[in-house]
DNA sequence: CCTTAGACCTGGAGGC
DNA sequence: TGCCTCCAGGTCTAAG
């Protein structure tokens, strides 16, 4: 689900509800869900715990506790949302709850949960260290796509020796963190590349513009709430509207700056669009 | 070091 | 209505 546009306005969402809050109970009924340490930890680890900041790094969300950082990544079809007890009590069993996986009780009265219908999502738990970023979690992913100090030229000596499509040295978290496959298609698209591009083709001024349109790209996103194309929201119901100014992912028919057709075919086993007239293969 | 299947999960959509 | 196949905004692993 959520690309970093996404997991930006959840954790915006998301701030104002937990800031400060204490956990007085957690409830976790998916044991995959906790990757580093079994359920009955988590809950033990989490109970007592104030929600102290909030941070991003790609499609990760950091939450800073009294003695923990709880790293949570949602995957697909992760999702988090608050109610009050009331509203808690009134979710239908099979329809609503099946798929929350995790509660957590807090000291206003009200209840953060945690829905993951396909189950994908991860959450880590570890004892805060002086640096959130130096988590073993966060070994092998890059700068994050809005990183001031990210620069085209760190992308460029990146992928020197990359042979895969362009497409798939955007969506590696190791390279750029929080690129998924609608922004990756978009940037392209905006950067006049074709997705099937050998990315060790690229020189520095094709990665100078990868990089202003995945800024640009992004920030675009944030401010319309992010993409709504399936079953992405954020604090329960809310949509993104950035799904209205999509230029190339899940369009068909012509490209609105040549004409020509668009092509839907699988780039490095994600579904791809592109325009092949305006999007040149370096 | 790099790349590519396959696995992990569930539900919705469309074809018959 | 039911069954089947394909598809989905992600990432890890195993193997070449």
């Amino acid at each position: 689900m959520p690309e970093a546009p996404e997991v930006f306005c959840v954790l915006q969402d998301l701030k104002p509800r937990l800031e400060g809050r204490q956990i007085q109970k957690v409830s976790i009924t998916h044991p995959k869900l906790t990757a580093n340490l079994p359920c009955e930890q988590f809950e033990a680890d989490l109970t007592g715990q104030h929600f102290r900041d909030f941070h991003r790094l790609g499609k990760y969300m950091v939450f800073e506790l009294d003695d923990f950082d709880l790293v949570v990544h949602m995957r697909m079809e992760g999702k988090f949302f608050v109610l009050d007890r009331q509203a808690f009590e009134a979710l239908d069993p099979i329809k609503d709850r099946k798929h929350i996986h995790a509660i957590f009780l807090l000291d206003d009265g009200r209840i953060l949960c945690y829905r993951d219908t396909r189950k994908f999502g991860r959450m880590h738990l570890y004892k805060k260290q002086e640096d959130w970023r130096a988590l073993p979690v966060f070994d092998k992913i890059g700068k994050d796509a809005l990183d001031p100090l990210l620069c085209a030229k760190e992308l460029y000596e990146k992928t020197r020796r990359r042979k895969a499509p362009l497409k798939n040295v955007l969506l590696d978290q190791s390279v750029i963190a929080g690129i998924g496959n609608i922004y990756a298609d978009e940037i392209l698209y905006a950067a006049h590349l074709s997705p099937k591009t050998i990315a060790s083709h690229l020189d520095l001024d094709d990665w100078q513009r990868i990089l202003d349109a995945t800024r640009a790209i992004l920030n675009e996103s944030i401010s319309c709430k992010g993409t709504t194309i399936r079953t992405f929201s954020y604090g329960g119901s809310h949509a993104g509207s950035y799904q209205d100014q999509l230029k190339i992912h899940g369009k068909e028919g012509r490209c609105e700056r040549c004409e020509n057709e668009i092509v839907h075919e699988t780039v490095g086993q994600r579904s791809t669009w592109y325009c092949p007239s305006c999007q040149k293969e370096k």
